[in-house]
RNA sequence: GGGCUCGUAGCUCAGUUGGUCAGAGCGCACCGCUGAUAACGGUGAGGUCGGAGGUUCGACUCCUCUCGGGCCCA
């Protein structure tokens, strides 16, 4: 090893730039690159300085006044977009810069394909989450109280005003950090559903919704708090371990006779397993007050049921439970005497016969001790993990309870007032009694009556109001409520139709199976429950007559959505009912109830769900500021394809008749490296504002750029370390790309003798026409990418130019000319010109992604003065293409380096040589001849393709030889090497200033 | 439990209507360059395409089941 390296150095002796005495140094006669464009981006310091410049310099508006001005060419008009609200509560997570990054993609993307795109970002201000942080921190610091003391409008203003504070404080939290992604938005004009315009638009919608008839009151069940008298939120119970009382009760079969027909046995049979009493279907609850609501039982209908005999009852129960019933309690002491003694145990609860869960469907039972005959039902949430496989269901007192009974026709039957009392409906002996006293006297009567089978003390998790910390209840209240299935007046189409058959033709899906996604969805949903009661919210503009009547028309809510637009919704809360109906006339209110008078009017007090507001958000946002509707294009995470999406389908269609959007593109959800979903608690997160710490916004957005959005995102601090590497290469580039240019100027207007050469004069058969024709490949394969949302594909392209079209193969290949040509070379400045043309393209495409580094590289290549604002990538448009022409053989040519590459480093490995350009390479010509015309058409303009192809191999020399030879790869150590270029290419002498130079760069020196 | 969806080298992903499609980049290993230098270039190793059946002359690609994720419901 030693003595190669002396050898080396002997060989290459004089290539330090210090020289010798006796022979010169050429380093300084060489045109070596210069750049401002610093390697190391330094992004966590220069971004904000971009971010200040563009705001500086309006931005945002500047790319629509360019985009909109009729002088400019390629302007292709308005492109609407619009923002779905994040909720404006705590700080952006890894999934809202996915989110906000896809979204400044499509913004930048359009816009640079020549689009105005107007992007207005928005926030969802109102909702529990934020009021009820409000309510914590207010009981926290001991304010709690003293509203509490307030009458209701003055104590829901009090939190309505904290509220607003909280919403503004955390707007202004994830405003910065968007800002910080560097998303071009106007983000001096956000939407925020609090603001009264916005509050008036989804009035409007609502008024829309109201005239179509959609709009209807009834029974739900919520949580309520008896101590407060409220419904409650899942977010304001807190679930603690309680003992009560778990109930098996018989409720008797109306007709035994078709009980046995359906077991296929005998009432004979019956008698003779010991059946004394009647027969009976047996369920379990753990909340015996709800049983005088009970109005079906429920069965799943894929279960096995059986009838067995216990405590001389035919009851039944589903079959996998029937032996932990039997043996349940007292239930052992019933059975007959054969089974209590050991051998016989087991065989008093064979089931006597078993039917399927759907033959049960046809049976009728009488309740214990109210006078009706209920059904029985079947519900997929039947399960057989306690009970007896038959669910007690009570519409009226249970979310699921409710749903079966709505899809069975059942009443939503409540017989529990506001107090927790049981009303006149429910049987005398439990009027005026609360459930927690009803408790024990329905057990006895049932005990009594002789429909207990067994009762138990247990311990279960029970849901309990946050603030009194007493128990809740399920209790079916009056709710407002848009039916999916009414006929609506658009052809008597119901919003569900309608939307089922404008997704399946007219809504383009990104990716497709969107599509199957959101039609399930919509065939699967209940009606939408729209009424809240809570402070924080748009009111529901409803009013009670002072003979109870609830009063809700279509002019009713127009008037107060023109009240509202002026005051706010604040106005609900501060004024009587007269003066938030001062713009409704009852007179020409066709719906209004006889005798209405403002004056007598009492305001109710439900407010709206927050997704009916945002669900609304393309009124106020698009379609009322003339803004495009449908909207081109909704892009979320796919979550809301039930939320957002489906919502303001329905506003849209209910209002207008048609869908809100024409496309929607949805993307997964992050998730940890092992693809577990992230969460606080695991502490699998990443925390966004670390990022912007620690890689910049460039970064994060190259990361964003790379991912195959549709599905889950894996993500993880790492991840971002390799984005930088990606993105560092990619800067490299365009640094050597730059650091090339220090000598050129461009030729534009101001300056017509600059040193450009005409594309049009590009030799088809020069490295500079075949680059540039890679360019165009690029353009095409980048913008196509982008038209289709397929980011990753165009990052792909950008990322794979660099590295190999670019950086090992044509700036490898163009070095030695730049650096050693005579400055004014006329191959120096086509190559100079095409770089540069390279810049101006490649920034661009790249600028969406990258808008920092785009706009640092622009700036750099046009030698901008940091301080000033003249130049923006971002007002540019993408360069489509170059008009050149290249020679379409350039593909086999480039072919060649991969297998000279090879063979290059077998003589490498063999000690021929160390370094290529001390070899040389005999390359067989194609059998069509391709590298010889390539030669020829070459020597036509003057220059030598053998030493283009040399450059582009790496080596000192190639020579063409016939077809049927093989690749050879020689050393050329014994060859003089040019002090100046290094190279060994056979025209190396010793010159009359001493040195060792080759032709051309004797020409460039100036010696002989 | 249901609907939709994903599972290809250590990592991120390509793989068109089933037949040279088992690929790319990163990372890694080794080498070169030292006039892109906290850069640049080259070569190489790595996968029974989540698993099991099946259809077929032939499946990563079709079917069934299964395991493991994700979203939304229940």
């Amino acid at each position: 090893m030693a003595g190669t390296s002396s050898e080396k150095a002997q060989q290459q002796g004089g290539k330090d730039s210090g020289g010798t005495a006796d022979k010169p140094n050429y380093r300084k006669t060489l045109n070596l690159p210069q750049t401002s464009f610093p390697m190391r981006a330094n992004l966590i310091q220069n971004e904000p300085q971009s971010q200040k410049r563009w705001e500086r310099m309006d931005l945002y508006h500047r790319t629509r006044e360019v985009r909109t001005d009729d002088g400019v060419t390629g302007n292709k008009g308005p492109w609407s977009f619009h923002d779905g609200p994040p909720y404006a509560s705590g700080s952006l997570h890894l999934g809202h810069v996915l989110n906000k990054a896809l979204k400044d993609f499509v913004v930048r993307t359009r816009g640079m394909m020549g689009y105005d795109v107007e992007f207005t970002p928005g926030w969802d201000c109102h909702g529990l989450p934020i009021e009820h942080r409000v309510m914590t921190e207010m009981h926290e610091s001991g304010k709690g109280k003293k509203i509490n003391e307030l009458n209701d409008d003055d104590r829901r203003m009090a939190v309505r005003r904290s509220c607003v504070d909280s919403a503004k404080k955390f707007i202004k939290v994830q405003m910065r950090q968007m800002k910080q992604l560097l998303t071009l938005a106007d983000y001096d004009k956000p939407y925020l559903t609090m603001q009264k315009a916005y509050e008036s638009a989804v009035l409007g919608v609502f008024a829309d919704l109201v005239a179509q008839g959609v709009v209807y009151r009834d029974l739900k069940p919520v949580h309520w708090s008896i101590a407060n008298q409220t419904a409650l939120a899942e977010a304001e119970l807190e679930y603690e371990d309680v003992e009560d009382t778990s109930v098996f009760v018989n409720f008797e079969v109306e007709d035994e006779a078709q009980l046995w027909s359906v077991f296929g046995v005998t009432a004979q049979q019956a008698k003779e397993a010991g059946a004394t009493k009647p027969a009976a279907l047996m369920i379990w609850t753990t909340t015996p007050w709800t049983l005088p609501a009970n109005l079906a039982v429920a069965v799943h209908a894929r279960f096995r049921y059986a009838l067995l005999v216990l405590d001389g009852r035919p009851v039944v129960v589903a079959e996998e439970l029937a032996e932990k019933v039997a043996t349940t309690g007292p239930g052992l002491a019933h059975l007959p005497e054969d089974a209590q003694d050991g051998n016989g145990a087991g065989t008093a609860f064979v089931p006597l016969a078993v039917c399927n869960g759907e033959d049960l469907l046809s049976v009728r039972y009488r309740h214990p001790f109210c006078d009706r005959v209920s059904p029985v039902v079947a519900a997929d949430y039947v399960t057989l993990e306690d009970g007896t496989g038959l669910v007690h269901t009570a519409p009226g007192h249970g979310l699921e309870d409710y749903l079966t009974g709505l899809s069975n026709g059942l009443e939503i039957y409540c017989p529990v007032l506001e107090d927790g009392t049981f009303d006149e409906t429910a049987p005398e002996w439990l009027h005026g009694k609360t459930v927690w006293e009803a408790n024990p006297m329905v057990l006895e009567r049932l005990d009594k009556s002789g429909h207990l089978y067994h009762e138990h003390r247990f311990t279960h998790s029970y849901p309990h109001d946050w603030r009194s910390k007493t128990p809740v209840i399920f209790r079916a209240t009056k709710q407002w409520f848009i039916g999916v299935d009414k006929e609506t007046k658009r052809d008597g189409k119901s919003l569900r139709q309608m939307a089922l058959d404008i997704t399946a033709r007219d809504v383009a899906f990104f990716p497709e199976w969107g599509r199957n996604r959101m039609r399930g969805m919509l065939e699967s949903r209940p009606d939408w429950c729209l009424s809240r009661q809570r402070a924080w919210g748009l009111p529901i503009p409803a009013f009670r007559m002072p003979d109870g009547t609830v009063v809700l028309t279509e002019q009713i809510v127009r008037a107060v959505a023109k009240a509202v637009g002026e005051h706010g919704s604040d106005l609900w809360f501060t004024k009587p009912a007269a003066e938030v109906l001062q713009y409704y006339d009852a007179a020409h209110d066709p719906e209004a109830p006889d005798g209405l008078d403002v004056n007598t009017l009492e305001k109710m007090y439900d407010i709206f769900d927050v997704w009916f507001e945002s669900g609304s958000s393309w009124c106020d946002v698009m379609k009322d500021r003339g803004r495009g509707y449908p909207v081109d294009l909704y892009l979320e995470g796919s979550d809301q394809h039930r939320g957002w999406f489906q919502l303001s389908l329905l506003c849209g269609l209910g209002s207008t008749g048609t869908t809100p959007f024409k496309a929607l593109l949805t993307h997964g959800f992050t998730v940890d490296k092992d693809g577990k979903k992230m969460s606080k608690s695991v502490g699998n997160t990443v925390e966004v504002d670390d990022l912007f710490k620690e890689f910049g916004a460039d970064i994060c957005r190259w990361w964003v750029a790379g991912l195959n959005f549709e599905n889950d995102i894996k993500a993880d601090h790492d991840y971002f370390t390799v984005a930088g590497e990606a993105y560092r290469k990619v800067r490299n580039t365009l640094r050597f790309l730059l650091s090339n240019l220090y000598d050129f100027e461009p030729s534009t207007s101001d300056n017509p003798d600059g040193h450009c050469v005409d594309l049009s004069a590009f030799p088809p058969h020069s490295l500079d026409a075949w680059v540039l024709s890679e360019y165009n490949a690029l353009a095409r394969k980048v913008m196509a990418a982008y038209k289709r949302y397929d980011f990753r594909t165009a990052q792909a392209a950008l990322y794979d130019f660099c590295n190999v079209t670019l950086s090992a193969e044509y700036c490898a290949a163009v070095k030695d000319r730049l650096y050693c040509d005579k400055p004014d070379s006329a191959r120096r400045r086509r190559t100079q010109t095409a770089m540069w043309e390279l810049v101006e393209g490649l920034v661009r495409l790249l600028a969406p992604i990258l808008p920092h580094t785009a706009d640092e590289a622009y700036r750099a290549l046009w030698k901008c003065d940091p301080k000033s604002d003249e130049r923006c990538i971002h007002l540019m448009t993408f360069v489509e293409s170059y008009s050149v022409s290249a020679a379409p053989e350039w593909e086999k040519v480039l072919a060649l380096h991969d297998s000279v590459m090879k063979k290059i480093e077998e003589a490498r490995a063999a000690k021929q040589f160390d370094n290529p350009l001390d070899a040389g390479v005999r390359v067989p010509d194609t059998a069509e001849g391709t590298l010889s015309a390539f030669a020829g058409a070459v020597a036509e303009y003057g220059e030598d393709f053998c030493g283009d192809l040399a450059d582009l191999l790496g080596v000192s020399r190639v020579e063409i030889v016939d077809s049927g030879e093989s690749l050879e790869v020689y050393s050329l150590a014994d060859a003089p090497r040019c002090d100046r270029s290094w190279k060994r290419d056979g025209s190396v002498k010793q010159r009359a200033d001493g040195g060792w130079l080759s032709g051309r760069d004797a020409e460039a020196v100036g010696v002989e």
